[in-house]
DNA sequence: CTGTATCCCATTCGATACTG
DNA sequence: CAGTATCGAATGGGATACAG
């Protein structure tokens, strides 16, 4: 009595896949921040502030926070005079290293089109 | 009397190329929205409005609109009755099938994580 | 150095209604 | 069917100041 599994019913859980990942790498700052964990594996504060460019400190806080929650990020506080915090991806953070690389090779293309035409 | 290049250089240039990709993808619907055109390959305005859960028809117009601009979708008008209008990702968009299928897996895997501890 | 708090404007976005 | 128009609420996000 059961029908044989249809097409659109993958394609249904691909969309719910593609939308889980989003609802955890959404935000206008989060994938910048990762890639910039990414390349360069532990990072202070303010070394991400400036590398995005263009990121307040209130909104790399909250980003940041957001992506400790969901366990992309680990925060550790170094007890320096001043104290100062290392960030870096967890082992969970790390398997979007793919997807980075991905958007880092498309980026380059995309611009390369844009301004060749 | 040129410096070496230091790899600083190329994490500069790696972290502006995918700064270059989120201005084109980011936003809460985009990635979504090329994922439905990236599975069913054209699809018609209501047929992306039930793919994208949650995302309403003013969101939706305005998302294609900038994903056009930026020549990642094609719009095309059929002269059915009433008319129907047809989206389909350009070659240059089809170039995101990589990712999309990164963050598919992605997405699976994150939430098996997620839902297992 | 690493944030938090506050103020305040800009943008996003959903709901609803309406048009060709 | 495929949008546009408008309203109002929520969120985003910069600037500045301040705290541990």
């Amino acid at each position: 009595m059961s029908c044989p599994p249809r097409l659109n019913d993958q394609h249904r859980k691909e969309m719910r896949a593609v939308q889980d990942s989003m609802d955890v790498l959404s935000g206008k700052w989060k994938i910048s921040i990762i890639s910039s964990l990414c390349y360069y594996n532990q990072r202070r504060f303010s070394d991400i502030l400036a590398d995005v460019s263009g990121i307040s400190n209130k909104m790399l806080s909250k980003e940041l926070k957001e992506l400790e929650i969901n366990q992309l990020v680990r925060r550790t506080v170094l007890s320096t005079q001043p104290i100062t915090v290392q960030y870096e991806l967890t082992e969970h953070g790390l398997t979007l290293q793919t997807i980075i690389q991905n958007l880092t090779e498309w980026g380059i293309a995309h611009h390369q089109k844009i301004f060749k035409q």
